[in-house]
DNA sequence: TTTATAGTTTAGAATTATTATAAACTAGAT
DNA sequence: ATCTAGTTTATAATAATTCTAAACTATAAA
């Protein structure tokens, strides 16, 4: 993805793209494969190399705002810390309880062939798998 | 679940029944319906009646000594907390956006007719669906 | 262009969730 | 009854997140 490609992403979004933005933008997306990350290691990732430094507040803020447009979106988890993902297409998840890694799965190697309605006056979202491994 | 049984189950898994585990387990485990909690959750149960208080420290060590026993189960979530349920039978949610809720699947209410190999070396421990909500 | 302003960033404080510590206590074996 | 390992507790420490309010900036309008 180029640069002009996340200013027009963030623009679409109502999301001024500010330095700091496309920075965490371009980190986020210009990536080969998804990127599952907590907030924490984001922000070593972008204030590592002697680039310009960006506010934890910052990064937090921005995750936050990225959520909320649709551009990366929230991992099930059963921990006290928040994990993303850049892959937002409906997908499912492997968690390894050794490693404590997570792997994506794709959408079309998981096929459900019963789903519940949803209760009155609701309509799923989305549905999502996570298959918790061990050796 | 009477009291002599709430003895035996934590005996079984290794546990002294001491008076605050005797009395958290009751609280969790002589209910009708399943119990979806957090630790702040009950602790303010435990605590608030006129009865024998337990310290938030125990709270945190029972809980943690009674999913690692088996006796509950930690629910995957996108909150920086973590959420418990009395239900320890494989079974799925239903969380709502909206009310920030979590609400039992009974597990045949979802079938899965597909379901990918787990990677060498790994076997899958448990599967878990859950079902976003919105209006 | 400047200028005005709403949106954004920031350091640091505050809050919330969890884990660690080490002294006092207790269940259960001897 | 006594001993001891396991447990509880208040409190401190740490970790994750949110809040605050002052400084900064993208951009729309003059």
């Amino acid at each position: 993805m180029q640069k002009k490609a996340i200013v027009n992403k963030l623009r679409s979004s109502g999301l001024r793209p500010t330095k700091q933005r496309v920075l965490i933008a371009r980190n986020l997306f210009e990536r080969d494969k998804t990127f599952h990350f907590t907030v924490e290691t984001l922000n070593k990732e972008i204030n590592k190399k002697g680039s310009d430094k960006v506010s934890l507040a910052t990064v937090y803020n921005t995750v936050e705002a990225f959520t909320k447009a649709g551009h990366i979106k929230q991992i099930l988890t059963s921990k006290s810390k928040s994990y993303f993902d850049t892959n937002i297409k409906s997908h499912h998840h492997f968690y390894d309880e050794d490693s404590k890694e997570l792997t994506d799965i794709n959408y079309n190697q998981v096929k459900l062939s019963k789903v519940p309605h949803p209760p009155k006056g609701k309509k799923i979202k989305n549905l999502e798998v996570v298959i918790r491994l061990q050796k």
